[in-house]
RNA sequence: GCCGAUGUAGCUCAGCUGGCUAGAGCAGCUGAUUUGUAAUCAGCAGGUCGGGGGUUCGAGUCCCUCCAUCGGCUCCA
């Protein structure tokens, strides 16, 4: 007998040997006929492998993020099985469990396949499931392994399995398929009620550009067909909140081919918000004791040269700009601190005035792959709030908690709660990525790791993700198609202040080199931007609105009622517009609200006899009516609300 | 850059296997209407069908090529 433990804490009693499933089935025949996998000891395994041991036994269903991972890794081996149905002789990569669904890689040889065969896939992988055949878990030996799949001709598995070690391996069937995998699997292919093939895209083998591409079909499967038709409701949702969308409708940005591509043109009311969103952030650093600097938008190359990013990026980049003079070369400036550290060392400096701290909204160019643009969140010209602290080796790791502090203050005036700290460390197998010395980068992680925990922040690590000068600490947020995108970030640099020579005279008289923190809470203009408007889908708050009222004439009679009205609220700072066109009250109301006016203003006759206003407020409806100063309270109050950081 | 897809009016879209002067709604303009909490009515104007080349008696529709955009991959100072 063993002793399994399940999540209630209670303790029970079962015949060695005994499986997951009959463990869910002495529970309940409908638990059972739910669990798709078992997690045994924190480990997820098959529900039909036998338990050997006492252990402790949580049952995952589709509402386990473990569950639905494992029906989504089954799936891509029934995708699997239907290709291979459709198109004999393909060979197969690797198909893996993703955030939303699966995928499998694939060498469809002298095949090809477009978006039409996805159907007819589709049909396949369903009939597939109804077949309900079970997924067999057997031990193989290295030398079986690469036998069949020298039999099979499967280059890619031939070369998965040349890194495994013999006795670890296993291979899975379902139906006629049989594949090198780890697993686990869910008991049988019947699970699975609806399929969805979601697109097809080129995945380079093992995800090296040197490698053979491969064609990688995307799909998500449910348990239930209502479940399917929600899935789909919701990314129908999300491409509404698509901030090249909204960017549109609202009239924030464009792009312009003649233009070029990734270089957004902010129209007038963008351009507004962007000031807003500085004017924020510039008053949050003045308190935080930054100055302002402004550079140029080029600089000679022997700056870049010296800073190490020439050798890195040049040949990459857009290229060097030339003048009648032989030989001078500058280049668009594609970062801002070989400009910050220049002056930086306009002067000696003492260690009386560190930390020096140098903010610029700085506009940089960088030449990214044209396959990479992707509306305001990668763009090819873009603008930093950008800053550069050069302090002491002490005060390190002060600096760092402050500058943390700052982007968890943006962050949480505009309800941001759902972002990553993620902390990207050097690749120690691969050196030749990085500039400067083993003990400059092994000081500099330190002092992130110290200041994250110090600051009580979850983090995850990510190696490998650094800067070539150094490890930083990035903020991470989806966007409206939970793509992860990075925002604010923060790196400590031991490496640019010993490329550029930089010094300060310390207590003791002695030449001391100061440590750089790179930070952008932001991360970009343009990003955040985007970011922004899929989080909150348009609807900004008050101190962001673009029109915070709109004032609604019931009849031109009202007209110049409504005027003085504007002109008033005009005085107080508040920004907004009279609709002053001949139409009725019900269609100025519906343009206001899809405008997402938050603040609409009625005028007809009532009002102007107790000179009134009645106020509207968007999505919530009818407020009543108030006399206008009343109303400029509750704009005012409702903004300190918003931008005090105990909201 | 690579794989796959898309490109018709300012916006959203229709246009069957190639066949009359390319359509609709919204937006715009003009006029009528003077309106009470999510769309008043009528009229007008608006397109070298992404650019270029080709096949054809005839191309928005078929082929080639370039450009841009979208979904991924790789990249991201």
């Amino acid at each position: 007998m063993i002793n399994v433990t399940l999540p209630d804490g209670s303790i029970k009693q079962y015949e060695k040997a005994t499986t997951a499933l009959d463990v869910a089935k002495s529970i309940s025949e409908g638990l059972a006929r739910n669990v798709l996998a078992a997690k045994v000891d924190g480990q997820v395994i098959d529900a039909n492998r036998a338990l050997l041991n006492d252990c402790t036994l949580q049952l995952l269903t589709w509402n386990d993020k473990e569950g639905k991972s494992t029906m989504w890794h089954s799936s891509a081996h029934i995708m699997a099985e239907a290709l291979e149905f459709h198109f004999p002789g393909i060979k197969l990569a690797i198909g893996p469990p993703v955030a939303n669904g699966f995928y499998y890689d694939i060498d469809l040889m002298e095949y090809s396949i477009s978006e039409k065969d996805l159907e007819k896939i589709e049909q396949k992988m369903k009939e597939l499931a109804k077949e309900r055949n079970s997924f067999v878990r057997q031990e193989i030996s290295k030398s079986d392994a690469i036998a069949y799949f020298t039999d099979k001709a499967d280059p890619y598995k031939l070369e998965l399995l040349e890194g495994l070690e013999d006795g670890t391996i296993t291979f899975y069937t379902q139906g006629n398929f049989t594949d090198l995998c780890r697993g686990p699997h869910i008991p049988d292919t019947g699970f699975i009620k609806a399929v969805k093939l979601t697109s097809i895209a080129g995945a380079y083998w093992k995800g090296d550009e040197k490698n053979k591409q491969l064609t990688r079909i995307y799909g998500i499967t449910f348990p239930k067909q209502a479940e399917l038709t929600e899935y789909l409701e919701k990314v129908e949702e999300a491409k509404r909140r698509d901030h090249r969308r909204l960017g549109k409708e609202l009239e924030l940005f464009t792009f312009s081919q003649r233009v070029g591509q990734g270089l957004p043109l902010w129209l007038p009311k963008g351009a507004a918000l962007r000031e807003r969103l500085e004017n924020f952030l510039k008053k949050a650093q003045r308190k935080g004791g930054y100055d302002q600097v402004i550079t140029p938008h080029i600089g000679s190359k022997e700056l870049y040269v010296t800073s190490g990013h020439y050798a890195k990026y040049g040949a990459d980049s857009f290229q060097p700009i030339r003048t009648p003079d032989e030989g001078e070369e500058f280049l668009l400036k594609p970062m801002n601190c070989p400009h910050h550290c220049e002056i930086f060392k306009a002067r000696p400096r003492s260690y009386k005035e560190l930390p020096v701290r140098f903010a610029e909204f700085g506009t940089v160019y960088r030449y990214e792959q044209s396959g990479e643009l992707h509306g305001l969140t990668r763009v090819r010209g873009f603008t930093q709030d950008d800053a550069h602290i050069f302090c002491s080796q002490d005060q390190v790791k002060d600096e760092f908690k402050k500058v943390i502090d700052l982007v968890l203050y943006i962050f949480k005036t505009l309800s941001f709660t759902n972002f990553k700290a993620q902390i990207s460390l050097r690749d120690k197998t691969n050196p030749s990525k990085y500039i400067g010395s083993d003990e400059n980068w092994e000081k500099a992680e330190n002092a992130i790791i110290e200041a994250a925990a110090e600051k009580e922040l979850t983090t995850v690590i990510e190696y490998g993700e650094a800067a070539f000068y150094g490890p930083k600490l990035d903020f991470m947020v989806e966007d409206a198609l939970g793509r992860e995108w990075q925002l604010g970030t923060i790196q400590v640099d031991y490496n640019l202040p010993e490329r550029f020579e930089l010094e300060y005279t310390g207590s003791d008289n002695q030449k001391h080199r100061p440590v750089m923190i790179h930070r952008a809470p932001f991360g970009s203009m343009e990003r955040f931007v985007a970011v922004l408007l899929e989080h909150c889908a348009g609807d900004f708050p008050l101190w962001l609105a673009t029109e915070q009222y709109a004032i609604l004439p019931i009849s031109d009679k009202y007209n110049a009622y409504a005027e003085k009205l504007s002109e008033l609220l005009n005085n107080y700072d508040i920004r907004g517009f009279v609709d002053d066109r001949n139409e009725k009250i019900g269609k100025k109301i519906r343009e206001a609200e899809m405008k997402k006016i938050p603040f609409m203003l009625i005028v007809g006759e009532k009002e102007a006899e107790n000179n009134e206003v009645s106020v509207r407020q968007r999505t919530e409806g009818d407020k009543g009516s108030m006399g206008i100063e009343k109303f400029t309270e509750l704009v005012q109050k409702t903004i300190e609300d918003e931008l005090s950081s105990n909201v």
